[in-house]
DNA sequence: ATGAAAGCGCTAACAT
DNA sequence: ATGTTAGCGCTTTCAT
């Protein structure tokens, strides 16, 4: 491709006057911007971002970590994020991390020296690490907390406490919970949260253990929950709920008649099986618009609010119905209705 | 951050074998290599991506247009393709089309000055304006063709054949299909491929007419399906055939047993519904690979085989079932097994 | 094996 | 309103 150099010769103007055409058009005259537009247009030329990324000292690219991309809840949020960053003068770049390996930095790595900051949603690092990866671009954290970075997050222990409160209203005294994979930060606050919430409840509470993130697992877990006797299940995330209540109807065992089950991150998935899921939804748009506004402000250097607290919404459906509602509970996991 | 030029006066050597530790580290002496590699750490240095890129000439990036990030469809291939590009030396920045607008254009225009060349999955785009991008980046097509562009196609009349074929088999005679949006050249692809497959059939083929590719608009035509008297249908692809299942659920209505239905594109949704959906499934992972290939060939300035065709797969499951399997059909939809 | 010097294409003072 | 000049941080001949 021509260069400014060119532009500028064919247009019978310096090379500052092509450029300011291009950044700063309002300050040149009618007459030559017409000349150099119509320079530019015949050679079909742009300014190299490149060339411009090094005089200017910033690339206008910002990197987003997503830690599982094929997870539908975080689809639309990245469309967002994506529009909302454009407006602000930014591109922005999705790394995916696998979604079931326990360490994002290779991806992340490759993005950080290539933009002037990242938002990285429930990284799989340590405190450390993203200590390091600081000293490359400014980050802030979205579902993450860590010392000295900004960061937007969502809460689990209230929506924890909403659901437990919600399944023990309509009758349920025996909760389980499937936990994501230990190296998951986001997995590790809501096992937590569990633990808290039927705590701070009169029923049994019941950790299923680790599981991945996957579709797969919640099928995997199926005859651990038949056996353990519980009435309600609560999965880490959507995907693995649904994964268990697509076991339960290959099994024949009606989900939310005679299992009720919930699950986290308020997916479109959620509507999109029968019985619709019971789901504790997070703003994931929201929090990453929000972290995409802190790491530009910490890119032009202006002042940043430390922690964005955002709230959570539970979402009742069908997945777990009140005893009035459903027919009476059969099988292994009858129960009688309070 | 510090420059090479510190890092060169740190170490005691010239810029030119900083840079060489960094780019081409066989060439230089052991001892001096590590001294240089001191001297970076010691100011946590690595080199300046960008100033490569104006100095190379080159990016080392490509970019990926997917027309919706929020269909689960392409979420594993997109971790596949940043993997092979990755390991071609590219990083992979992608677009997410907003899955619902005619126009990827503002999106990938963003993009096409930040990288060496772009895959475009089924694009929303005319062939003129496919041109156009082209005088700015080498372009290849997934799902698309266009004269003059490479491109990794899988055919879609032989898929629909194959699904038409099937659902004829089991006994269906009256078939309807869900089309996309107009302007989705892929909705067009199929809606074209169900025409012929219907011609070349036996039986009578129904054109519910143009839907958006979301899952409310399967619940949308549910009416007009009913109506119909089709006993079977085929969406456009699987989430809004899945749509479509969650709305007959909610009336009732059996799907498989009652109404079969069928999708197109094989993503992990597919099994996560009851019943599990029928669908010819198109490998987007080693389509978008082999369009990868095909760019990273044609950036490097190498021969590059004009249109690779892979086959899709049809993949029959429970929503497709053959009357002898199913129990006999009831309502308004009934009609007696052949 | 290492260094000197020119240049990649643009922007930003600082003139005029 | 426009032009001059000096970089931005790296790579790359071409010497040595």
């Amino acid at each position: 491709m021509s260069n400014l150099r060119e532009v500028a010769q064919i247009a019978g103007v310096s090379k500052t006057t092509v450029s300011r055409v291009f950044s700063n058009p309002e300050v040149v005259n009618e007459a030559t911007k017409k000349k150099v537009l119509e320079a530019a247009r015949l050679l079909n030329w742009q300014p190299s971002q490149t060339a411009r990324s090094l005089a200017l000292g910033r690339t206008g690219n910002l990197g987003l970590l997503i830690p599982d991309i094929s997870n539908p809840a975080f689809g639309p949020p990245v469309r967002e994020a994506q529009n909302h960053a454009r407006q602000l003068g930014f591109s922005l770049f999705i790394a995916p991390g696998d979604g079931q390996s326990d360490d994002d930095r290779a991806m992340v790595q490759a993005l950080a020296s290539k933009v002037d900051g990242l938002v990285l949603v429930a990284p799989r690092m340590s405190d450390e690490q993203l200590n390091d990866l600081q000293r490359t671009a400014p980050i802030t954290l979205v579902n993450r907390i860590s010392p000295g970075i900004p960061s937007a997050v969502v809460p689990t222990q209230d929506g924890m406490n909403e659901l437990v409160d919600h399944l023990v209203k309509i009758g349920h005294t025996r909760i389980a919970f499937m936990a994501g994979p230990t190296y998951s930060e986001s997995s590790r606050y809501r096992e937590y949260a569990f633990l808290e919430a039927i705590d701070r409840s009169t029923v049994e509470g019941l950790n299923l253990g680790h599981f991945l993130p996957t579709f797969e697992s919640g099928a995997q877990a199926t005859d651990q929950i038949l056996a353990s006797r519980a009435t309600a299940v609560i999965g880490y995330n959507d995907i693995m709920a649904i994964g268990l209540m697509n076991e339960l109807h290959r099994r024949g065992i009606r989900p939310g008649a005679e299992l009720a089950i919930a699950g986290f991150d308020g997916s479109w998935l959620c509507t999109s099986v029968s019985p619709a899921l019971t789901s504790v939804a997070i703003p994931f748009a929201e929090a990453i618009i929000a972290a995409v506004d802190q790491v530009t402000n910490l890119i032009l250097g202006e002042s940043v609010s430390e922690n964005r607290l955002l709230p959570s919404t539970l979402i009742v459906r069908d997945s777990t119905p009140s005893f009035t509602q459903r027919p009476q509970a059969v099988g292994s996991n009858s129960r009688l209705a309070p």
